[in-house]
DNA sequence: GTCTATATGAAGATAGAC
DNA sequence: GTCTATCTTCATATAGAC
């Protein structure tokens, strides 16, 4: 132990403090609403610490997006090819709407949308931290099936897009608010059929999209 | 013409009026940072009568949001089945698409997901007259289809989900200002794409999904 | 119903002592 | 670096005349 630590917080673990309290300040309230004082007193240090460290309110703001979308790559970087098609692609799936649809991830998006027009570079790290990162992999993927004969795949960029976006439907269900809330049941049931829906029109030997003539 | 038309505009124009400056300001600005100063002024006139039409911002807020639903509404009604089944997907896809993506029904999701916490009824009001409307008119001409033999659809809810899913990648994209903006060409490979993908899949004779045994 | 003028309260940011 | 106390600004909502 070095001698600091027996005295107060190191610096690295008051900013983690102060970045702590800023997201469930933020994440609850949104941008305006959340004040610096409400964010140093949950944080248990005095506003102009948190100024020292952060600067500005919208500072802090970015920093917070920052950590969460640090924190999404980090659960979506898992390995995720299984050998078999159906299986990596249900579980490529299942892992997204696992992460996405935490209430904490749900209220990062909402917050972050609502702030779009004053911070337009946190919509790209959003974007990337999230569905580009599993679209890129699940593209990846795909190529790779459709180079081994496995799959036939004309444009796994745009299927994997889409892949993504029907599963994205519980997405902008959640974040809305719709109820009844969907339960996992039925959101296996979402996995399945957007998974049925991609094997069916990859399956070597049937390929009956345009750009990939048989 | 009745005597109070020379005078001053009436009382339904002047709610008009209050309501579109309400939309502009609140969609730039988002709900807390839009003034009741900024929304009188725009609409021209005083401060005092923004409060006797509307008692409150946030009542304001969900008239403004309840007006602009409608207009959705009014737009996705028009007629959508032509017969081919492939051009009326296409068809009602394009129209969804065309609807989403105006920048001002952009900055109204925007601002309303933001606001979601505070306003938790507005989410209904807005699935309702945009995604769900859209999935319903879909779903139902899906089933007709099914019933009448001339696709194959085990699950039309569901199809009908997935198949807005595929296009609102598309919204997600632009929601989050991604760049470079995603021109009209692209858009009709999503439609295209998506399209296809439903149409292989309910093509009779080729029952490949679950839930429809051949 | 409409206007001008004002009271009230709150939040972002800073000053100055330790 | 940290704290307490303060400054400045501004938006909501109301009061009172026409």
């Amino acid at each position: 132990m070095s001698p600091e630590c027996a005295k107060r917080p190191a610096i690295l673990e008051r900013e983690t403090l102060i970045l702590s309290a800023a997201r469930r300040v933020f994440l609850e309230l949104g941008f305006v609403s959340a004040t610096m004082d409400a964010i140093a007193d949950m944080a248990g240090v005095s506003k102009q610490t948190v100024y020292n460290h952060f600067g500005s309110k919208e500072e802090l703001f970015a920093s917070m997006v920052r950590s969460g979308c640090k924190e999404i790559l980090t659960v979506l970087q898992m390995g995720a090819d299984r050998g078999d098609p159906e299986q990596t692609l249900r579980s490529m799936g299942r892992r997204f709407l696992e992460m996405a649809l935490q209430p904490e991830k749900l209220a990062l998006r909402r917050v972050l949308l609502g702030e779009i027009a004053q911070f337009p570079e946190l919509g790209q790290i959003y974007y990337r931290s999230g569905p580009a990162f599993l679209r890129g992999q699940l593209a990846e993927y795909l190529e790779k099936q459709d180079r081994n004969g496995f799959l036939v795949v004309a444009d796994p960029q745009l299927m994997a897009d889409q892949f993504v976006g029907m599963l994205s439907v519980c997405l902008m269900k959640a974040e809305l608010g719709i109820k009844p809330e969907m339960n996992p049941d039925e959101r296996e049931r979402y996995i399945d059929h957007a998974v049925g829906l991609v094997m069916s029109v990859t399956r070597p030997g049937t390929a009956t999209l345009p750009g990939k003539p048989g």
